[in-house]
DNA sequence: AGGGCCTGAGAAAGCGGTTTCATATCCACA
DNA sequence: TGTGGATATGAAACCGCTTTCTCAGGCCCT
């Protein structure tokens, strides 16, 4: 069985620069193209670091240069499906960049994020902000410190802070013309986190739906499968023949409680998600939901934060499109609404 | 609108130190109680470190301690849902133990990993490496070199690196003698990622069943659901009664093409998907699967590590044990296989 | 009361890079 | 051929923090 090789000295640049024959300084601008050398000493350069294996050290870099090479990501629970993709197309981007990234999540408690913010600036160039729940206020003071910051999934208006966000109101206002259409009248929504800005936005756009005639109640939830099958009993003490939920999780565990309580999807009462998240992709039963572009959200965010750090800041909010995915688990209400089969 | 305030360079060690009154030694030594300081002057530091906001400059400590306070993580891919839950679970332990975490992905693709690792380790104390697809020789080598790094979900014998991984294998096994139990005889197995050390394991399983009687045909696939809906045609194409996929992504996108075929599941064909991804958690019509802890092979894979990096380490492979679940999508074969209704 | 010891705080030397600054070299031109 | 200027390289300062080293002061003991 091998053995760990006991921890050999690193390789400094000072190494590499006593292999080529030449100073560290050399070394560094051959490295980082700052300034022209001579071929012949660039290719010793090349070949002893080659040969040592040198790798700069990231920690020295960061301090000489100012700057740490790594970007930031608070996102408030990775273990939601939302995320993943967004991280994917950040670091994808990020890396094209020459960036690494630094996650952390909040665990959806507002309480934190100015705590791991604080934390995350330590080591990191820029932040991106993924649906931040802590208060505009706090926010607010944070964009003050001059930090590179992006925020997603939240506008805050009078904030010079480049922003890209989902339209969540336009998305929840296809929900609610589908739902009038199919002859709803009354609808529950089961509300994401308090704190959660997209949740406002939806319930913001439910409320103007009473311009299409529909009665809004809404009920307090979370944002997890375990909120939506705990708030689901709720739904039937309402006269709604429609609930509308903050995300497929919620949908998903409500549904569940549904089926245990014998209700009939969609004949007795009409289910929507949101966010597509793709739980089921058998293709049958499938959740009416609302899908947006979320590789573009997270690959725009990304970029926005790039210019930014180099300095071309885009401070116009930038809204992404949501679609409405029409499926099995809508359809018009009883004619007259038995709650009951 | 707010303007963004212009950089004020940031506070420092010796801006606390003035304004406390004392050296930034001895302000160092506050903050990280190195050694006793006078109760006094350790007010007076801490009055200044609140009242101007001081955060120290990871860059520099990492630089002066020779240690970053960050772990890296390397997965194959973020948007696979099998990964999050670790990655949470791996983050809360980190964070416990004053570590920040840093994430890189190789999109699947084994050539990028060293680089990626190389990456990692020049801001990283400790690794964490989330089934690597890198060829066995150059794990030794990596190892070889003596950093803190632990194996998840891959198990290389001889080498003396903490490793943990689920028992795929086991879980394999209880997926075959289900399907034997079953009646079944011929299996197809839509197998994963070619590097993949998991799917190796499936594999050797699945040919071990010899022993049960269970006939098998392998058909390369991939580890995505677009991979599962383009395999599935040649399934058909073998006298399988059952296919066992790489995973419920696979699975779920050979579902969505079965239907497609008219193929009834699980009467015309039994499926199994493996890791419990939660795709549907409607109930109905759910996938006969293979579940593990996720979060406890998150949470004890950094444990690992953090016990590596104190100088702990624990070497002796750990395998977290698989369960089968048994959903709907499995049934005994028709008597005489009838492929098509 | 004086000397050795212990203790706590400051001065200074790194950590490993980058970047400024100074200098030696070389070329061009008068 | 001598001098001015451009240029490539090395020396050294610096980034911000930790840690060793040094030393001043206080205590105990004889």
């Amino acid at each position: 069985m091998r053995r760990l090789r006991a921890n050999t000295r690193r390789v400094t640049i000072t190494d590499v620069g006593a292999a080529a024959g030449v100073s560290p300084a050399t070394v560094s601008r051959v490295l980082n193209g700052t300034a022209k050398v001579d071929a012949v000493l660039a290719g010793r350069v090349q070949a002893a670091v080659r040969t040592l294996g040198y790798r700069p050290n990231a920690a020295a870099q960061g301090l000489a240069k100012g700057r740490w090479g790594t970007i930031g990501v608070l996102v408030p629970d990775l273990a939601n499906p939302y995320f993943p993709e967004i991280l994917k197309a950040v670091s994808a981007v990020a890396r094209a960049n020459g960036h690494r990234v630094m996650i952390m999540e909040s665990e959806e408690n507002p309480a934190v994020e100015p705590e791991l913010v604080a934390d995350l600036l330590r080591s990191c160039d820029g932040l991106l902000l993924c649906s931040p729940r802590m208060p505009r206020d706090q926010l607010v003071e944070l964009a003050d410190r001059g930090h590179p910051m992006v925020l997603v999934n939240r506008i805050v208006p009078g904030l010079a802070v480049p922003s890209i966000s989902v339209d969540f109101s336009g998305g929840t206002t296809l929900i609610c013309g589908h739902l009038a259409q199919l002859g709803h009248r009354d609808v529950a929504y089961l509300s994401g986190p308090e704190a959660s800005w997209a949740n406002a936005e939806r319930i913001r756009a439910l409320e103007a739906a009473a311009a299409f005639g529909l009665r809004l109640t809404v009920i307090p939830c979370g944002g997890t499968a375990a909120d939506g099958y705990a708030a689901a009993d709720q739904i039937r003490r309402t006269p709604a023949t429609a609930v509308v939920t903050y995300n497929d999780l919620v949908a998903q565990g409500a549904l569940s409680r549904l089926r245990e309580l014998g209700v009939d999807v969609p004949a007795d009462l009409s289910v929507v998600g949101f966010d597509n998240l793709s739980l089921d992709w058998t293709g049958q039963a499938t959740l009416t939901t609302v899908s947006m572009p979320r590789d573009q959200l997270g690959r725009q965010a990304a970029t926005l934060l790039e210019h930014l750090m180099t300095g071309t800041p885009d401070t116009n909010p930038h809204l992404l499109p949501a679609d409405l995915l029409v499926h099995q688990s809508t359809a018009p209400p009883r004619t007259h609404p038995t709650h009951s089969p």
